[in-house]
DNA sequence: AGCACGCCGACT
DNA sequence: GTCGGCGTGCTC
């Protein structure tokens, strides 16, 4: 008798998996997708071990196989096994990021009468609506549909009683699939019964007259025709279309259709560039690594230091390449918001027909195609943001994280809560693959152990414009303080307007940024600083000046804008907070003839409005863009010449200790963008704190001065990477019971610290998470700081209601 | 989550 | 005595 281990998709399967007797006749193999008896129900799993011993007395067996081939390979199960250890994650969600679009199939219970149901005993009222409600429908009901009818508890009393008395049975189905292969019916016309009018006149004959004008119709098209289309032209329904099949006069073919969200990209022609002499050192050492790492000798991580135009993307074509011409695969993964048809077509000219590409505005079918066809090894590059990590991909050789320092490679908002860049380098090594990691500004903790010697650093230090090797342009950062005292309330300091005028007049373009984390509009009343905020998730609700609404940002809520303050009764409610709309209003009233457009997440969520957007700018029918991240992160605008950042520190004071990280990131990264074209570009940095080394730093271009202080910060206070940290989150309706179970979780981390003789291991908190409540649910955290984290906390037991975000990228 | 088992109060 | 409330524990 052999055995599985089944990761079994139940929510309180946990960390654990199932073990099941094989029966003799499934051959079942590691990796296969399968039905399994759990509990009461019938559940997907998937077998992720064989063995020929039971891990517990008694088994029962697996039911059956969904998928006739393994659909995760050995690797993918390991490194599902080792982000389910390392970030305590339940073991089926970290599977299922692997498993195809719309694996998950639920089973639903139907209720149909028993065979022998006349001989019926004394019925309750409830029992005869029921059986009437059965007897008027006829056909089988889904019971769903009498919970809503008779309510969820009375309807299983209900039914239970009908069942025990074998008044009705009860069976389950499997649920129509979310997705599947697109298939498409085309006819065709079979001419072996002679001519088209002979089969015409015969049909008319038999008065068979739709038959007839479908003949027509297709000999009039000369080729196949798709079935939908023929019904709706002709208007004949299936069985015209059968009794054709059936004479024999058309064949009817069953076609699988391919979803292919490329479809519409045009790839342009590709032309690789001369590399320089730096870009031709940094490659030549990746290359040899790709070579070698072909042999299985040594697969390093690469960090790729570069500034922005500095070739990081050649880099990474060229390695993408290397890879194929040794048979390997790659994966590249991409922030979402830098995957624009810019960086779309530059993958494709380079690898027509081979690049698969993820992305939020794909389609589950698209999605559902996509992923086959990497299965199937149809494509060998795959792009896309964090979740492309776990495509199908066999033969991996290379996975390339863009801006590795991005918080968005860390899922924080549900489980598995996990970083693409540690799980990339850990499959990697499960795979023998290379990482190259790149990067203008590095995190931290990569620099760290890029200096440590656990990555290899590779740097590209010149930037390369059309007017050649180019310096990175000059920032000018404005005091906002010195402003206020000159009695300039505007959003616009004088020197930033001075030098917007100039552009202008020289009919140049610019950009201005907003930083909106932290800074979205709100309302105060002038006399008792009353802030609307939302009675279920305690922030103040955000203004928004084109409905006249205030909204929260959390839960959706909305109401009107109080004309009264319901805190002191006063009328003095006023707006305050910088926006991209209200900039927008001050930068239309400043610079009366500038054509000014703003970008921001409003306006992108449309599909292809980036283009349109693009396609403006570079028309030039725009001389001030204003906008948020969105137009930070990896845009090139080459004729833009002057880049206002409006404010530069409102992400300074959040209570992270990441913020002066984030926004020195965000300030290089802003300024980064100036001058790539054959124009000189200048920065003006606006800010209130005009000596924070962040900005100072930002301001040179200098990395390195940050990285030291900034390192040496971390070093005293002990967080990362001089320790690994994990967010403990409790959640709870309660305010009070909120906070005393976090009290009472940090004394039993504390005695645990003692009796394992951790000296190490702190906790901070327990506090109100900075959003202190959400969707009416109060939160408490605890912060744990220590080494080997995840282990220590695998021996804790949290109850429901916690979450543990280990690494977690942000506190708030 | 859902379904067993089991232990006490209201009723026949 | 018995029906039925929901507290506790388990699911290979």
């Amino acid at each position: 008798m052999k055995y599985a281990e089944v990761a079994v998709n139940s929510p309180i399967a946990g960390p654990r998996s199932f073990c099941y007797s094989i029966p003799f006749h499934l051959n079942c193999r590691i990796g296969q997708a399968v039905w399994v008896p759990f509990g009461s129900k019938t559940l997907q799993g998937l077998v992720i071990e064989l063995t020929n011993q039971p891990s517990v007395e008694d088994t029962k067996e697996i039911i059956g196989l969904i998928s006739p081939e393994p659909l995760l390979s050995p690797a993918q199960i390991e490194l599902a096994l080792w982000i389910c250890h390392y970030y305590h994650a339940p073991l089926f969600d970290t599977v299922s990021l692997m498993l195809p679009p719309g694996f998950e199939r639920k089973l639903e219970t139907f209720l149909c009468l028993a065979a022998d149901s006349a001989d019926m005993p004394d019925l309750t009222v409830e029992q005869q609506n029921l059986m009437d409600y059965l007897k008027n429908d006829r056909g089988d009901v889904n019971l769903k549909e009498i919970e809503r009818k008779f309510g969820k508890r009375k309807a299983q009393k209900i039914v239970r009683d009908l069942v025990q008395n074998k008044v009705i049975t009860k069976y389950e189905r499997l649920a129509k699939p979310k997705v599947g292969p697109k298939i498409q019916s085309f006819l065709k016309l079979e001419l072996n019964n002679g001519s088209i009018t002979d089969i015409v006149v015969r049909l008319r004959d038999k008065g068979a007259y739709k038959q007839a004008e479908v003949i027509e119709f297709l000999a009039a098209k000369h080729g196949p025709v798709l079935l939908a289309e023929i019904k709706s032209t002709v208007h004949c329904s299936q069985s015209v279309i059968k009794a054709l099949v059936d004479s024999g006069s058309v064949s009817l073919d069953a076609i699988e259709i391919k979803r292919d969200p490329l479809a519409h990209v045009k790839v342009m022609k590709d032309s690789p560039p001369v590399l320089t002499q730096e870009q031709e050192r940094v490659w030549e050492e990746i290359r040899n690594c790709l070579i070698r790492s072909a042999d299985n000798k040594e697969h390093p991580v690469f960090l790729l230091k570069g500034v922005t135009g500095s070739g990081k993307t050649e880099i990474y074509l060229k390695a993408i390449a290397e890879a194929l011409s040794h048979g390997k695969q790659s994966v590249c993964l991409v922030p979402e918001i830098a995957l624009t048809p810019q960086t779309i077509e530059r993958f494709m000219a380079r690898f027509p027909g081979q690049v698969a590409i993820f992305h939020s505005g794909l389609s589950l079918g698209e999605r559902f195609d996509e992923w086959y066809r990497i299965y199937q090894g149809e494509f060998k590059v795959v792009v896309g943001p964090r979740s492309a990590l776990f495509s199908p991909v066999s033969g991996i050789g290379l996975i390339i994280i863009d801006e590795e320092h991005e918080w968005t490679y860390k899922q924080s908002d549900k489980s598995p809560r996990y970083h693409a860049r540690d799980v990339a380098v850990k499959l990697a090594e499960l795979t023998n693959a290379v990482v190259i990691l790149g990067s203008a500004t590095p995190d931290i903790e990569s620099y760290y152990k890029a200096e440590k010697g656990q990555y290899r650093l590779v740097e590209l230090r010149e930037r390369v414009t059309p007017r050649g090797v180019s310096p990175l342009p000059e920032v000018e950062i404005v005091n906002l303080c010195d402003e206020l005292r000159a009695g300039n309330r505007s959003l616009f300091s004088s020197s930033l307007k001075k030098a917007i005028d100039e552009v202008l007049a020289r009919d140049e373009q610019t950009i201005l940024f907003i930083n909106r984390r932290g800074s979205a509009n709100f309302v105060q009343c002038r006399d008792c600083g009353f802030v609307p905020t939302c009675s279920r998730c305690l922030v103040a609700l955000t203004y928004h000046l084109a409905e006249n609404r205030l909204r929260c940002h959390h839960c959706n809520f909305v109401r009107e804008v109080p004309r009264t303050c319901p805190g002191c009764g006063g009328t003095r409610l006023r707006f305050i907070g910088i926006g991209t709309q209200k900039v927008e209003m001050e930068a239309r009233s400043l610079f009366k003839k500038a054509r000014i457009l703003r970008w921001d997440s409003d306006v992108t969520t449309r599909r292809r409005a980036h283009e349109q957007i693009l396609a403006k700018i570079k028309n030039r029918e725009i001389d001030i863009l204003i906008g948020t991240q969105i137009i930070a992160k990896g845009l090139d605008l080459p004729q833009v010449t002057l880049i206002g950042v409006i404010n530069a520190d409102t992400g300074l004071n959040l209570p992270d200790f990441r913020s002066a990280e984030r926004t020195f990131q965000l300030t290089c990264q802003i300024a980064g963008r100036a001058g790539r074209g054959l124009m000189a570009g200048r920065v003006i940095v606006q800010t209130y704190n005009p000596e924070h080394y962040a900005i100072q730093a930002a301001s040179r271009h200098d990395y390195e001065s940050f990285y030291r202080r900034e390192i040496e910060y971390r070093r005293q206070l002990g967080y990362p990477p001089f320790s690994q940290m994990a967010r403990l989150t409790y959640s709870h309706t309660n305010n009070i019971v909120c906070h005393e179970e976090a009290d009472r979780m940090r004394e039993m981390i504390l005695s645990e610290k003692a009796k394992q003789g951790l000296s190490d291991l702190r906790t901070i908190g327990p506090a109100p998470a900075f959003i202190p409540r959400v969707r009416g649910r109060y939160q408490w955290h605890i912060v744990v700081c220590g080494s080997k984290l995840h282990t220590f906390l695998s021996d804790i037991v949290f109850p429901k209601g916690w979450t543990i975000d280990i690494d977690p990228v942000s506190m708030l």
